[in-house]
DNA sequence: ATTTTAGATGAAAAAGATTCTCATTATCAT
DNA sequence: ATGATAATGAGAATCTTTTTCATCTAAAAT
């Protein structure tokens, strides 16, 4: 199978939980999943792994560069195959909604605050916050309801 | 005293536990605080004042715009006092520092980002990681050294 | 194919940060 | 001063993530 391979051209032994992580990372049809989730569909499918290796095989992936990290408020992260394409999110506060967005102005102009302040720049991570349209529609809903 | 018609002018009770943290924000040395900052000084000026308490209180000030709070990667959250004046983060992956940047195009960007996802903007959160110019000079020792 | 061995896993405990519970106490309008 | 209302302290609970350690397994060596 071909993600034995890719584990191995990472440097990482192709064990089961890690191609049975890697596998729900690319099916599934959430692109942004966490490590709970991972590890409920993994019990669903019947595979005795534990939540504990999901951490930990994330963890790996994250550092051999498979997958992206993200941070949201409430010590909330969640992991996604890293297409070598890097981007922001954007996310919404009532429904959990998680949208991408690139911009090449706010990622030049990081670059330069970062050698302005005299650090050289390792990481950088941009959320914003907000309500996505299908929450507005339906916070009017609620409204004319009421 | 002032801090105590602050806190009324803020819509809250002015108690004993309040007013102690907020001289704590206003007076250490310390300008981005964790809880557990102000608990321990809380707890070096022999106050009886306990953990949960100045964690609620610094959710109570929060709300009340009196600071802001900011969450860094690995969980850790620092509050400042608001001030009005709006900005971001830049901070130090080796030693912890932590300094401040305004950027006035990258919040415009920001908005615009938000406008165009059809996301009503409620807040944002945007930290650089990076290596200051003492660590790098720090590192560099270390390095003639070996 | 079997053995070997370094590395990986599962289960449970631990850790770290924050929140909740609830009996007790303090604040502030009357 | 008094009472209604809200706040506090201490510890338990929660939630996410990491660590421990005995057991197991992938891949190299025989
Ligand atoms: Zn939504
Ligand atoms: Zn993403
Ligand atoms: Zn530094
Ligand atoms: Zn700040």
């Amino acid at each position: 199978m071909a993600d034995s391979q890719e584990l191995r051209k990472a440097g990482l032994k192709a064990t089961l939980p890690r191609i049975k992580v890697l596998e729900v990372l690319e099916r599934s049809k959430l692109h942004h999943m966490g490590a709970e989730d991972v590890y409920k569909i993994l019990l669903n499918a019947g595979e005795d792994i534990g939540l504990a290796t999901v951490y930990r095989v994330l963890t790996q992936f994250e550092g051999a560069r498979l997958v992206t990290r993200s941070n949201f408020e409430g010590g909330h992260s969640v992991y996604e195959l890293n297409h070598g394409n890097h981007h922001d999110h954007i996310l919404c506060v009532k429904c959990g909604k998680v949208d991408e967005f690139v911009d090449d102005v706010i990622e030049k102009r990081q670059r330069d605050i970062a050698a302005k302040a005299g650090y050289i720049l390792t990481d950088h991570s941009l959320n914003i916050y907000g309500v996505c349209a299908d929450c507005q529609s339906a916070a009017e809903q609620a409204q004319s309801i009421l």
